[in-house]
DNA sequence: CTGTTAGCGCGTTCAG
DNA sequence: CTGAACGCGCTAACAG
């Protein structure tokens, strides 16, 4: 009589005390139900489960989460939302995480690190049971500050030693491979390879795999068509357009990421060069757009929706030990999607081309 | 000394109890401290926050939502993450919400009203102060089964009525009127619509806003060139291949958003008509990647980040009235984007133009 | 197997 | 203006 549990609408949510007196049991038997611990009495049960339904009681996280120490809630760390590789990742963690009983919290970065670490502040306050950082990329002294907090986190690629940190492990090479090895049977012999910013250790381990693919087919790039880009359209522009001026050009190009490669055709675009006829372009990642580019673009597919189960899987094995068997290692596969930009190898010489390609069709 | 403040590792969270201690004053001096209750000494207050700095205090969510009522959570449920129109709206809900100090959740209902509504549950589960729904367009009983649920909820377009409830209303003539416009100076004056899926509100209002900008300027789009799409691609491809197919083609078509645009584009450029030579395309939206098209797309541009604010605005005049004035009605305007998809109105007839686009490109 | 009890960390009455 | 005490809704010991 004390407390009113009946606002003056006659709605509120019921607690769980109400639950117990409508059941007639006590509130630890209505806890022990909800929370499926197996050593209560069906008929009990029975009641309580019927009692929950009447009256439409649903648990107060917060309580929860203030007593047990655990808010089922996951953070998710990564660059820019606004880079369309991002939100599949985000829809398939939250997929799954949903599926495993918790909710996110997301932020970006913006590639700042300082930004990084307010987004980590403000999830520890929030008190996330655990954090993916999905960057492709973090600074060294943030890695170890995080190190510091007793949190299971899980990178991508590289990861500090602990416990409570996961590593998931992207099988560059495969489809990198399949990409080259498509080119090769095209008949290309003049690829090229436009890398992403070469301190990202996620750059680095692509061009490495184009290099190891490459050298598997018995071709050697030349110099000139080894570029360093910056995983941007621009980027993209500029470098493929310093290629082309250079004379003496590939007839495919392999890029870091769709970005880079959607520049490439806007670079052949401008001077008139047709694709695939004249070149060749392969992307990676297949974001999304990769399907919508003109021609739509033949692009290296690193499963985001993979990408993110591993990360909640990672988690949720250091946080429901009970629940998965907790796999030593995460991978994640690449593969080769083909679609219009790649094509046969032209026969011309490239000096030839480039000329006939001039402003051909702008008039 | 009964309960131990400090785990093995000397690292703990340091609780109320432990600043009030430090700063030699009550834990309720140190609450009200924190909430800038302007009833504390200033010499205590200061004690205060030199105690929390020390230790490295914050408040610990959990128990202020619990004892408070208020989380300070706010959801944000979109229509579909991988859409591109939503991860800018996201990152200006994100920023604007954390400006003012609220965490953000939010879910995807993928144009599916029953997911829509166990979005709504898991949010209210975990007791959000607020709700922005942004998917243009729900279904009525949903909206209704919404209205009894007494927490603030902001929409776009159309609302329930109710004190709980905003709108945030978007002016879709101002830039639809712009584009038309545009086109008429650039001598245009066979300019085609197609439509979103006419059971949207948004889409109505898009159609209707150009038919009204059409008559100002005192052109009547030929009903052939007035059609239906459904927002997608595809949608726009088949849609612009039946415009072309009639025989009767305009020179220019402007879209509800901006993936049918995309749509257009694709279609032309399979029949080899060139833009914005022979067809001007404008589209609606401007999403990021309206700039990376080929060409680079005219859109009409509704601010995501404004329509954003707004929203997050619109929640906090409900939970904070005395932070802002709380405006009574919220509005966002669009405006146009001018690229290269848009040029002179060609002079030949469409049937010339046709027969001349042929496959004259492929070879 | 069940019920009783003691907090989780904090905001918020009330006396002083 | 300050501090002691209570309780938010729930879980986890413990005693029965």
């Amino acid at each position: 009589m004390s407390r009113a549990k009946r606002n003056t609408n006659g709605q509120s949510r019921p607690d769980i005390h109400a639950v117990a007196r409508l059941a007639r049991v006590s509130i630890a038997t209505v806890s022990r139900t909800i929370n499926n611990i197996s050593t209560v009495d069906p008929r009990l049960a029975q009641r309580v489960w019927k009692a929950i339904d009447e009256l439409g009681y649903s648990p107060n996280t917060q309580a929860r989460a203030l007593v047990s120490g655990r808010s089922r809630l996951l953070g998710l760390i990564i660059s820019e939302i606004t880079n369309p590789f991002f939100p599949e990742l985000i829809q398939g963690f939250e997929d799954v995480a949903v599926e495993n009983g918790y909710e996110i919290l997301i932020s970006s970065t913006n590639y700042d690190p300082q930004r990084m670490e307010l987004c980590i502040q403000r999830m520890l306050e929030r008190k996330v049971d655990g954090v993916a950082v999905m960057t492709f990329g973090i600074e060294a002294p943030l890695l170890d500050r995080l190190a510091q907090r007793d949190i299971p986190l899980v990178f991508v690629d590289v990861s500090p030693k602990g416990p409570l940190f996961s590593t998931i492990e992207v099988d560059y090479f495969h489809g990198i491979r399949e990409g080259v090895q498509h080119l090769a049977v095209l008949g290309h012999r003049r690829i090229g390879f436009i890398s992403g910013p070469l301190h990202l250790h996620s750059a680095l381990a692509r061009k490495a795999a184009f290099l190891r693919a490459m050298d598997e087919v018995g071709l050697a790039p030349h110099p000139d068509w080894l570029r360093e880009g910056d995983h941007t359209l621009e980027g993209g522009i500029s470098v493929m357009s310093q290629i082309l001026a250079s004379g003496d050009a590939p007839t495919a190009i392999m890029t870091s990421n769709d970005m880079t490669a959607i520049g490439v055709l806007h670079a052949l675009y401008r001077t008139g060069a047709r694709v695939p006829d004249d070149f060749s372009v392969i992307g990676f990642d297949d974001i999304n757009f990769a399907q919508f580019t003109l021609p739509p673009l033949t692009s290296v597919q690193m499963s985001r929706r993979e990408l993110a189960r591993c990360a909640v899987l990672a988690l949720r094995d250091h946080l429901d030990p009970q629940v998965g068997p907790g796999r030593p290692r995460y991978k994640v596969q690449t593969r080769l999607t083909v679609r219009q930009s790649t094509g046969l190898a032209s026969q011309e010489p490239s000096s030839k081309r480039a000329a006939r390609s001039g402003r051909s069709r702008t008039k």
